[in-house]
DNA sequence: TAATCATGGTTTCATATGTAACCATTTGCA
DNA sequence: TGCAAATGGTTACATATGAAACCATGATTA
C-alpha cells in the first residue's frame, strides 16, 4: 500500500464529494458577486437578497421577506434595520395588523437594485459559460430539483 | 401589468438565480451532514473537513491543508487548536524546518473519523438519489469542471 | 555574515451569524 | 369578555468568521 494514505479507514475524497464541490462553487460564485456590490454600495448579500425579493414583490411583511429569502427572521429584520437606515428600504407599519410591517424599496432602494441586478446576471452568465449548453441545461434542471420545496406551511 | 410588479426594473428572480440556488442547496446538504456530528462529536464543519484531508494526507503541514481544504489559513489554525485540545490531531515540529507543523491523526481522531465519514457518504447518497442516474453523471460532471482549478501557488 | 525579504502559523480586533429570550399585538376559545 | 397560545418582530448573548498585525524561523543576497 502506498505510503500516506489509509484504505483502511476508508478516508473522505473531499474534492469528489459532492456537498464539499458544491460548497466551493456556491462560495466562489456567492464571493465573486458580493464582490462587485460590496464595497461599491456598502451592501451585504443578505440585505441584496432581500432588496431582490421586494424589487420583485412590494408590499411584503418581513416573514415574507424571511420565507422568500431563505434567510431566518433574525438575518432579515437586521438587514432591514441597515437597509432603512441608509434610506434604501421604506417601512410602515400594515393598517390592520399592528405587528406587520410593509415594505418597499425607495428611489434610492431601486437606483441601487438597476445598479447591481445586471452584474449580478452578468456573474452568472460568466459561470454558465464555462458550461456547454447541454451542461447549462441539465445543471438548471437538476438544481430546481435539488432546491427545497419550500416544505413549510 | 400586474399589481406589485415592476417589469421596468427587471427584478431578478432569486429562486431561478443559479448562484442563489447553489448557495440553498448548498446550505442545506451542509446542515443535514453537520447536525449529525456536530451534536454528537462536538466537531465544527471545519474541524471535520481538516480532519478528513488529514485522514487521506498523514503528516501534512498546516498550510498544506488549507489547500486541499480552500479554508484559509486563520481557520484552519483554530480548527487545529481544537482538533489537538480534543487529543484528535497529532502535531509536532517538522524536523528540519522548525515552522513547519507535522500533522496527523491520533488513534481517537480515526475513531471519530470511521464514524462521521459513512455518515456523509450517506448524507450525499440521500442527496444523489432524489436525481435520475442520468442527472447524477451530469451534476458530477458539471461540479468537477466548476471546481476551481486550484489556480494558485 | 548581516540585512532584508518570504513563509508558517497564531493572535487580535471588528463584524457576522444563530439561538434563545423577549415585547407587542392578535387570535382562539372557554 | 378574558385569558392562554400564536405570531411578527427586535434584542441580547454567545460563537464564528475574516482581515490585518504580529512573531518566529528560514531563505536570499550584498
Amino acid at each position: 500500500m502506498p505510503a500516506g494514505r489509509h484504505p483502511d479507514h476508508a478516508p473522505l475524497e473531499l474534492e469528489r464529494f459532492v456537498p464539499y464541490q458544491l460548497s466551493i462553487v456556491s462560495n466562489t460564485v456567492s464571493q465573486a458577486i458580493a464582490d462587485d456590490y460590496q464595497a461599491r454600495h456598502d451592501l451585504g448579500v443578505t440585505e441584496w437578497r432581500v432588496m431582490a425579493v421586494l424589487a420583485r414583490f412590494d408590499g411584503l411583511s418581513a416573514r415574507e421577506v424571511a420565507e422568500r429569502t431563505a434567510m431566518d427572521k433574525v438575518a432579515v429584520s437586521r438587514a432591514l434595520a441597515r437597509l432603512v437606515a441608509a434610506g434604501r428600504v421604506r417601512r410602515h407599519t400594515h393598517a390592520s395588523d399592528k405587528r406587520r410591517s410593509v415594505l418597499g424599496l425607495t428611489a434610492a432602494g431601486w437606483k441601487i437594485h438597476d445598479e447591481v441586478a445586471p452584474m449580478a446576471r452578468q456573474r452568472e452568465r460568466e459561470l454558465m459559460e464555462r458550461l456547454a449548453p447541454e451542461e447549462q441545461a441539465w445543471l438548471r434542471r437538476i438544481l430546481d430539483k435539488l432546491m427545497p420545496q419550500d416544505g413549510h406551511e
